[in-house]
DNA sequence: GATGAATGAGCGTTCATTCAT
DNA sequence: CATGAATGAACGCTCATTCAT
């Protein structure tokens, strides 16, 4: 087994334990266990429990940003630059449920509401082909004048509950609905034209 | 202090300690000291920590739900009461962020998972104000002919997101953008006339 | 057992183990089971690891100065004074062994150097019978005129010496052997007469 | 880099880390760290940490006693020879602060007792012009007539704590004060002669 | 019924030691 | 030989729960 094949195996240990059972859920030594290496051994990856939340949460968005940019072009309208991104974001949640699942769990707690802060506040560097999208958005008056961060609530909002009942079992998202439902965001935070 | 204060300041105590610091965060004894009582006197009303986690949650919801419903007219037209309950519960949030915060740390933990189960696959009693506005709707033509699960999401999804926001201080609602909100959420979710 | 039976306990036990075996060699798992309580127990009296240790040495310090201090008089002259100190503090140590190897683990230990500047730098208000006797004895020219601090050194490095001695059997001190060393000790102290 | 500079420099690093922050505070990896050497080399040298700790102790020793005797005079008298000895060994703790907090940390705990007894217990040779020195005093009746632990205690506890003060920074020795104290400390083992 | 002291399993973390490379 | 990644027992500490008072 090669080096990063065992931070490998710790960093995916770690995702599956925490995204089925919460960070609570998912003591060092549960996810050592799993990851095949002794309880000490994470520790010479990631300087503690916290590190390695912020960490795994970074390698994800590294996995993920590839895959939702993929076929994305920006000089597309940005009804169509909205539908490839929101689609190809709730598909890679559903083909990831992992994945999205440990998002939430990340969103949903100190580290994540910290983060979100930095990045609204401006201190961090997210990608901005969201920010972007919906600025142009606005200033072509195809979408809503409203603050970015309703704007983004209104579009990803519905995205993350959709993808949560899919995930779960509540509902079964098929590429129809996944399209119908984008379109739906894209209505909520489109500009309504006077009929 | 009757047998029912105590109850109630328990469920106090334990609301604002989990809504300010998580479960984790809001150890039996620290409610109990919150709460004026002995640690032991929590067992007399809750079987144990998973049973208060969840009866705060019932109790929240009860509390809740007259006051959204204050003012609601079943007879008027769709888009009204949407907007009326739309607003209502945004409102709610905002001037309740302790409940809010509650909330979230209750769907979002395994608790939630099975108590949203339990309600969709119609094991419990939710407040049906909210699926027979919907399915009126539907039924209507007014809204978009997707899954109940799908138009929640559409609808309530951009609201948490908005509420979390404003609550966390990244944006600040006044009356004119609550409104603006909830109309957008409502262009989610409403069969869009072709123009 | 009454509620300081309880602490009186797992302060002898932590006092014997740590006396025998240094502050690693007594984990607080063991010193929960040695005083007969579980290991949570001690958090009830003692806040941490650090704060055990040092209201360890508060109770002894307490435990020890009546009894050296019992039958002294401060109105008997300098060299009685020192000598009825200075044997009383010996016979304390050799008559409370565990007492002794705990003040040396604690004085040779970050604890009690912190301990011991915050005494010299006037934080603390400590004895001051050794202080005044000290002070007396240069003002009446029948000390050394050194530093305070050096004549500490000369009265008690000895004392501490051979009280470390007869414990671990390297020697064995009779009421005789106590008074001849304890004289040795004012012979270092006292300024020489020229003969 | 020779075989014997590897030892070398893991020696200089083990002390200098346990001088500084006690056995506890140094552990193996730090001083491999410091030393430049991997973890598992130092157990090429030394079995064990506590066979490490030892020879760093008589690696000191060794060190410590050409400096001390540097200089002496067998054949001088008995007075002369403590007071050489005695500057000798002060001056060499006030210059090499690492070694002096070395020697009270190793002689303050097991490792120092054990040795300790092995040396009085006669199965260690040490260096014997303190046991000739104080054995030619008694002899001499320059002397008290008291067991040579207790002479050694008499003699060196003094030394030793005002070493540690001066460390410490609670008093400043200068030539005049090392000299007077080494004197006092004479004073407290020499016969008094009858005025 | 109410209490809160007591419990001990379980947590995150450290570090002396080993051994494949 | 030398290495340093890997190990896992052991640590200090927390907290849901119990039960004698």
């Amino acid at each position: 087994m090669s080096i990063n094949d065992k931070r490998e195996e710790i960093v995916r240990a770690a995702l599956e334990l925490i995204a089925e059972n919460g960070f609570h859920g998912a003591p060092m030594a549960m996810i050592a266990d799993k990851a095949g290496v002794g309880a000490g051994t994470i520790y010479r990856y990631f300087e503690n429990k916290d590190v390695l939340i912020v960490e795994l949460y970074k390698d994800l968005e590294e996995r993920m940003y590839p895959v939702i940019l993929d076929g994305y072009a920006p000089d597309e309208p940005t009804r169509e630059r909205f539908l490839h991104l929101g689609t190809a974001l709730l598909r890679y949640f559903i083909e990831n449920p992992l994945d999205f699942r440990y998002l939430e769990q990340f969103h949903n707690s100190p580290y994540g509401v910290e983060h979100r802060r930095d990045k609204i506040l401006g201190k961090k560097e997210g990608i901005n082909v969201f920010c972007e999208l919906f600025e142009d958005g606005i200033s072509q008056q195809m979408m809503k004048d409203l603050p970015l961060v309703i704007l983004f609530a209104l579009a990803f909002g519905p995205l993350l509950s959709v993808a949560r009942d899919h995930i779960l079992g509540f509902v079964i998202l098929d590429d129809l609905l996944i399209t119908r439902t984008i379109e739906a965001c894209w209505d909520g935070i489109k500009r309504q034209s006077v009929c």
